[in-house]
DNA sequence: TCGTTCGCATTGACTGGACAATGCCAACGG
DNA sequence: CCGTTGGCATTGTCCAGTCAATGCGAACGA
C-alpha cells in the first residue's frame, strides 16, 4: 500500500471523528501544538497542512486564538417554484418565504438600482444587443441580520424604466407583478443551476466561510410570446440552503408529497 | 488600508488575470520560482499558498513537473425533470440523455446492486424502519471513459426483490418503469439539491480535482397514494454539470423556451 | 530506426524556526 | 463595583532551506 502522508493521515483522522460524530458541530479540535505532539511532526506548517484540508472542504473554520471548529450547518429551504405558485404571492416572494416559515426570524432586504452593462451571461440569455444597457435590480437578503443569498435581477431597459420595477424599496405585491402590469406576464422559466466556488466578492457580500461553495441559480422568465422578460441571477451559499423542487408527471394525481427535513 | 499579505496579493492578481482572459483555460501559469522572482519573496512556502488559494478556488490545478494551469471547465446538461417527459423514454435515460445530445459521445456505466441499510437520510425518505434493509442500485456512469456523475437508488426491499430492478445490468426501458410494472407508478417526485465540498470517496470515484464542489441531488419519487417508492441520491460534480429545470405557470402558454447555452 | 535510460525542471512533503495579530481573561486601579 | 490594561495561548504570515516524486524529452544504445 501506498503510505499516505502525515497531514492527509490528520486529515483523514479528524475527517473521520467529525462523520462518526466523535466531534460534533461546535465542538473544538485539537490545537496545532497538540496535534504536534500526537502525530510526532515537528513542524507546524505539516499540522497546519493538514487542518487547511478540511477547512478548504468546509468541515471546520479557525477561530483565532482559540482554535479549530467543527463548523455548523443549517439550510434553509429554497424553493424557486414559490414563484409561480398557484396564487400570485401577496407579498415580496422573500419575505413572504420567511414569515410563512413560522419561526418568526427577521427578513431584510437591502435594494440597489442602477443601469448597467450586462455580463454576457446575461446578455445572450435577455437577447439584447452588445451595446446596450439593461436595468439592474440588486438585492442582498438578510435573515437575522445575516446575509443569505444575492439577487441579481436585469431587464431590458425599456421595459421597466420609470416602473416600480425601478424602485429600490420592496415591491409589496411583487416584481414579476409589476412586469405583468406592464403587459409582460411571466409564465415561463428556466433554471439554470452552476455549482462553484464563490468569487472574492461574493465571499465579502455574503460573509462566507472557507470552502464554503455556491450554487449560481439563473432564472430566464419569458412572457406568453415566448420573449425572455427578465433574467435574475441568484448567488446561494451551500452552507445556508437547500434547493427544492417538486415535480409531477404531467396529469399526474393530485396529493402532494410531505416533505421529510433532515439535512443528508 | 490594510495591506492584504503576499500570498494574497499573488493569489489576487493571478485571479484577475484569469477573469479577464490574460490566461485562457489550459494556459500555463508562471512556475513558483518565477512568482517567487515578480514578487520578491524569499520563501517558496509564501508562492505555494497564494498558488493554493487559487487551486481550492478550483480555478488552476498543479501538474508535475509541468507547471500549474488556467483550468477547464465544460459543463454538461443535467436535466431532473427528463425522467418525466411525456413520454416514458424508450432507452435507459442516462444513456438516451447522451444520445440525443447528438454529439456521438460514449455513455457508459458501472452498475452494482446490493442489499444494505441504509444512510439515515435515505431512512427518513423512505419511511422505513430503522433495522429495515433496503436494496440498493449503485451506478456510475461514464462519459467517454470519465466518470461523470453517481447514482445511488434506494427502494423498499419487498418491493424490488426478485424484479428486474435488482439485475445489475442495463433496464432498456428504464427502472421507472419497471417500478409501474411493479404497481408502483412514479408520478410526483420531491428534488432536494444540497451543495457542498466532497467527501474523499467521491473524489476516488469521480476523479475530481482539487476544488470541485459538488451538488448532492436527492429524488424521493411517490405513486399516486403519496407513498415514496424510490430515494435517489445523485452526487452531480460542478465541473461537468449544469443543472436545468424548466418551469411553467400553471394553465400557461405553450411555446418552449429555447436554451440560451454558454456558462456564466 | 526505434526503444531505453537518464537528466532535469517542477511540484510535493516536511523541517524548524521567527515575529505579528487576535481576542479572551485575569489582574489591576479608581 | 466596574472599567481598563496587559499577559498569554493560539492562529496567521513568512523565512530558508532539504529531499522525494513525477513525467517529459533529449541523449544514448542496439
Amino acid at each position: 500500500m501506498r503510505p499516505t502522508s502525515v497531514y492527509e493521515q490528520i486529515a483523514d483522522d479528524l475527517r473521520t471523528k467529525i462523520a462518526d460524530g466523535t466531534l460534533q458541530p461546535g465542538a473544538q479540535l485539537p490545537t496545532e501544538s497538540e496535534l504536534r505532539e500526537q502525530y510526532g511532526v515537528s513542524s507546524r506548517s505539516t499540522v497546519r497542512q493538514g487542518l487547511m484540508v478540511l477547512v478548504n472542504e468546509g468541515l471546520i473554520v479557525p477561530k483565532r486564538p482559540k482554535g479549530y471548529f467543527v463548523r455548523r450547518w443549517q439550510p434553509m429551504v429554497y424553493r424557486p417554484q414559490s414563484e409561480f405558485g398557484k396564487r400570485p404571492p401577496e407579498v415580496d416572494i422573500f419575505t413572504h418565504l420567511i414569515n410563512s416559515d413560522g419561526s418568526g426570524r427577521s427578513a431584510k432586504q437591502e435594494i440597489e438600482v442602477a443601469i448597467v452593462q450586462p455580463p454576457s451571461a446575461v446578455q445572450e440569455r435577455l437577447r439584447t444587443d452588445e451595446a446596450d444597457s439593461v436595468a439592474l435590480r440588486r438585492r442582498t437578503r438578510f435573515l437575522d441580520d445575516k446575509p443569505y443569498n444575492l439577487n441579481d435581477s436585469y431587464a431590458p431597459l425599456d421595459l421597466v424604466q420609470g416602473s416600480e420595477w425601478m424602485s429600490p424599496a420592496d415591491v409589496a405585491r411583487g416584481t414579476n407583478l409589476v412586469l405583468a402590469e406592464l403587459g409582460h406576464e411571466l409564465v415561463q422559466a428556466l433554471d439554470e443551476i452552476y455549482i462553484r466556488m464563490p468569487r472574492p466578492e461574493e465571499v465579502r457580500r455574503l460573509d462566507l466561510g472557507p470552502g464554503t461553495p455556491v450554487a449560481e441559480h439563473i432564472v430566464t422568465t419569458f412572457d406568453p410570446d415566448g420573449t425572455p422578460v427578465q433574467v435574475t441571477v441568484n448567488v446561494v451559499p451551500g452552507d445556508r440552503h437547500v434547493i427544492v423542487y417538486e415535480r409531477r408527471k404531467p396529469d399526474g394525481a393530485e396529493p402532494q408529497p410531505r416533505i421529510p427535513w433532515g439535512a443528508p
